[in-house]
DNA sequence: AAGCGAACCTGGCTGC
DNA sequence: TGCAGCCAGGTTCGCT
């Protein structure tokens, strides 16, 4: 589910719910996630008021009122669950929301407004940290992540610079969350086929003072940010699970030109190529052979 | 230094 | 129906 946009989708999700309210309690259900929560991770966060809600690339970050702040990582499987007090208050409701699963609803917050977000993560690659709000920006799964693709530094120019001298392939430089941050699997093929660039062309290539080099990034940055900006207006990609904090479903993936589309015809106007399969460093590459050089 | 594969987990789908 | 194998939106670690 969580890529850029999915994150920035549960972030809206949940901040109705979260900012301003106070928590009143946390369940775990297991010790760990992918890491073990932080030391005494309840009595920290029980009586701490949401101040803010943000996202920085893939994570959330709630920054309480207590000089912390709680970092919050999907990993692959994560998914938050929101009812209202209403909701929370109902018989059975905890047990028959629409959209949950039966099992890995490893945490549960409640919240003095009576509200309840159930964290389900089935594979248990996300996480939870707390950490002092003035130290956040030096807290080690922060502060290597790179320039934000929605942010307003992200540009040709900025690609230049991140690109210069890179022989690495330019889906693994888009993917590497060091030089820019939040992009995934989904939104890193889909905007190579939009910008019409191979996958596997050197990232280099795009750098220089080259007027076509400069065409081709100005055409990257302009995609990169354009299908980020349709997946969170479509509410997200929901692959196989419910990707929204209501159980509702994201529907962006209606929208894929060409990821797990192996076989199907590119639906650039015009070509007639089949979209091909590819692995790169571990994980599937969708692209067109014919429209993207 | 950079780049690759494996590891971390579970579940769903495909094919025999 | 059962089971083996492969695949999945991410990140980290360890070995060339």
């Amino acid at each position: 589910m969580p890529e850029l946009p999915e994150v920035e989708t549960v972030r809206r999700g949940l901040a109705p719910a979260m900012v301003g309210a106070r928590f009143a309690g946390v369940r775990l259900n297991r010790p760990n996630l992918r890491f073990p929560f932080p030391e005494r991770f309840a009595e920290r966060l029980t009586g701490a008021r949401v101040e803010a809600l943000d996202r920085r690339a893939k994570f959330l970050v709630a920054t309480l009122s207590t000089g912390e702040s709680l970092i919050l990582h999907l990993g692959m499987s994560g998914r938050f669950l929101v009812e209202t007090a209403e909701e929370a208050a109902r018989p059975g409701a905890f047990h028959h929301a629409a959209g949950r699963l039966p099992a890995h609803d490893h945490v549960v917050f409640t919240f003095d407004s009576g509200a309840r977000v159930t964290y389900n993560d089935a594979r248990r690659f996300g996480f939870m940290q707390l950490t002092a709000t003035a130290g956040l920006e030096t807290h080690p799964q922060i502060a290597g992540l790179g320039i934000e693709p929605l942010g307003n530094h992200f540009n040709a120019d900025a690609l230049d610079a991140l690109f210069a001298g890179k022989a690495t392939p330019l889906k693994a430089a888009l993917l590497d969350q060091k030089l820019i941050a939040g992009l995934g699997n989904i939104y890193v093929c889909e905007a190579l086929h939009r910008t019409g660039l191979a996958p596997t062309r050197g990232a280099g290539t795009l750098s220089g003072a080259g007027k076509a080099a400069r065409t081709k990034r100005e055409a990257l940055a302009g995609a990169i940010r354009t299908v980020l900006t349709e997946a969170i207006a479509a509410g997200g990609s929901s692959i196989s699970d419910h990707a929204r904090t209501d159980g509702t479903l994201g529907y962006f993936q209606h929208s894929f030109r060409v990821y797990d589309r192996e076989g199907a015809p590119c639906p650039a106007p015009g070509c007639r190529h089949v979209i091909r399969r590819i692995v790169q460093s571990g994980r599937s590459t969708f692209f067109c052979p014919g429209c993207q050089k």
